[in-house]
DNA sequence: TCCTTTTATGAACACCTGTTCACATATTCA
DNA sequence: TGAATATGTGAACAGGTGTTCATAAAAGGA
């Protein structure tokens, strides 16, 4: 596997930059189990609807979630698995990280 | 599964900060196969050797990348398994991505 | 229509980050 | 020891990014 001969090296490093952020990753987290409205989302990560509207618009452009119209809502869902997947390795990295502290 | 729970937010976003810059992308990318010292890796990605140390050092410091002295030099290799793994998957989301492209 | 609720958006500001430059450190060889 | 090669590091600057604020747009109810 070679990152080049795949994909445009500047387009993947987009696609990660919006796991990097700590709202755009607890807007993920609540959405993980079920879709939600913007409004929702806001009461949940404890950031105002205008912020949460500007990072869903992050998550969209690149894909990482998808929109549903409910009358006057809308709502917000993760767009696929491998989502959930690269998200759950960042954990176990960490995870595994501070298992192998002890030993030092 | 949900994040918070699991680990630190603030300490996952710091982990994917990683892989959302084009320099340590590369750098990772020509670690793949191989380990590599700081000048090899220079060359490659076509950056200065102090440019690709700050990097590395960024990447060491959330073990990325492990180090073993070879005399003179430093060589790089990719810490373990999870960083491949979340490579691969961001690659295949915007794969995918292209693919579904097509049908718009 | 008018008001309310929900979501979207542009501008501005503050903050963060990557690169460069200069220099320091370390190791090998003559 | 002295020179050359390899790597590490601190400061500073430029560029990018997230939040806030004000405001707009869209949809439903009275």
């Amino acid at each position: 596997m070679s990152i080049h001969t795949e994909v445009n090296v500047k387009e993947l490093s987009e696609f990660f930059k919006v796991f990097c952020d700590e709202t755009r990753l607890r807007i993920l987290d609540t959405l993980i189990d079920k879709e939600k409205c913007v409004s929702d989302i806001s009461l949940e990560v404890g950031m105002s609807p205008s912020c949460v509207s500007h990072q869903l618009k992050n998550l969209r452009s690149l894909n990482l979630v998808k929109t549903s119209k409910n009358g006057q809502s809308v709502s917000y869902s993760i767009s696929d698995e491998h989502i959930k997947i690269i998200l759950k390795y960042g954990i176990e990295h960490i995870k595994e990280r501070k298992d192998n502290d002890i030993f030092r």
